[in-house]
DNA sequence: CATGTTTTTTGACTCACATCAAACCCAATT
DNA sequence: AATTGGGTTTGATGTGAGTCAAAAAACATG
């Protein structure tokens, strides 16, 4: 995994919290502030966890390389991936109301996060006002995200659902100056059905599909998407 | 760290955002701030609508009286309900990050709420820092609820989801120190049924299963909830 | 390279929930 | 009292996705 090059991201690689930075435009000053903070660095590798459940959490994170996944877990054992985090954002919000958090965060891949203390977060953002409100949108936009969750779980067939996964993956990759369409999976099957409300198989299923389709390409982890239109079409069709 | 709070939300009438105002604790003087704002009070009736799709959003509801529900709409027709807002909660949240938002919220009973215009609140939690913290807890609160809903539906069947349902609005209206075990239900079979990703009949036919368990008693839209306990082990029995 | 382990694919079968349809309840209206 | 109409319950039937199982492919290790 290449570290992340986007020409936007790239505007911020000073600080190491990319996504914070990105659309707030700290002024220098307050990029020196952030810097003064002597945030830690830490490496992951595949499997590592982040923060373990029942901990209480202290931190939020950046990802600078690698890529992650978020989950719940149900006392019984059951799992349920809440998200797929990549390189140049952030993890951890949930966690700021610090009452009850029983999730966690697993390295999916070779992982270099940078960690920024929750207690120096809060003195820090009542000295520079643009974070604050910064951490209002990101928290809103995760929000916004979850709730399409929603709808994809709550209303949604296995293939719509796979088609809408593999979409936004392909935005993703295009706002980091990546290709849309062709592109590296970083987590199994398991955890693709787990965050669809899919078992594994069923998301095998609808892939070898869509390939049959010729709507797109499959080699184990290496996704080429052959007909974004179609694609596009397959999950309002099938009401 | 926050100080830890008890609900009482009588305390905050004079300034009619009650959940607002509940933990954070405002001084006199920033509650009295608040007023100064004179926010405009709006009355609903059933069905209303208290933000179309499409407009683009500019404030914030604190709900005096009443209820809403909260709702995304597909492309093609399909809706999903995101979540129940009852008297003394907050709506409009995630549409602070303005950028794109169809969402809507439709009131379920003839209810009044109060609104507090987005811009001015901004202005103002400048001035009352632990109005922006607060404001951060809700939204934190937001995420974690909506990632719970998230687990329920990607791993629950069908009974278990209904069961959940159940046992959260009792725990609602226990926090605002109504009776846990009797309560009337304000939405419809649908609404509950879109908001678990199940159809009416099966929301129905749980709640006629339950009855016959001897778990609840069912009347319509009345509910009263006769072993607590059992109503939580069928979460968690059938896996 | 051979070997064991994990992940992915594919097939056959089952079951939980959706779908379709009819009856019922209750409140509002004529 | 009869009628209308929305919401709810209940039954019969169909199907999409889960389950079980086994083979194939990808990956890891000595």
């Amino acid at each position: 995994m290449p570290q992340s090059n986007s020409a936007n991201i790239s505007a911020c690689s000073t600080c190491n919290l990319a996504e914070l930075c990105l659309p707030v435009g700290l002024t220098a000053q307050e990029m020196q502030r952030l810097d003064e903070l002597n945030m830690q660095k830490h490496s992951f590798s595949r499997g590592d966890y982040l923060y373990r459940s029942g901990d209480r959490f202290r931190a939020l994170f950046a990802i600078n390389r690698g890529a992650f996944k978020t989950r719940i877990l149900h006392e019984d054992g059951r799992e349920q991936v809440t998200g797929f985090q990549m390189a140049g954002e952030i993890i951890g919000l949930d966690a700021i109301s610090t009452d009850r958090h029983d999730g966690e965060a697993v390295a999916l891949e070779s992982s270099v996060v940078c960690e920024l203390p929750f207690q120096k977060l809060e003195t820090l953002s009542r000295d520079i006002p643009s974070l604050q409100r910064h951490l209002h949108k990101i928290m809103s936009r995760e929000i916004v995200r979850d709730q399409g969750i929603m709808l994809l779980l709550g209303s949604m067939r296995s293939e719509e659902r796979v088609a809408a996964f593999l979409l936004t993956l392909s935005q993703r990759y295009a706002m980091r100056g990546l290709s849309p369409t062709q592109f590296q999976l970083c987590m199994s099957r398991q955890d693709i059905g787990s965050y669809l409300g899919l078992k594994l198989e069923t998301v095998s299923r609808a892939f070898s599909h869509f390939q049959d389709e010729g709507i797109i390409a499959v080699k184990t982890r290496s996704i080429e998407i052959i007909d974004l239109a179609l694609l596009q079409a397959s999950i309002n069709s099938s009401c």
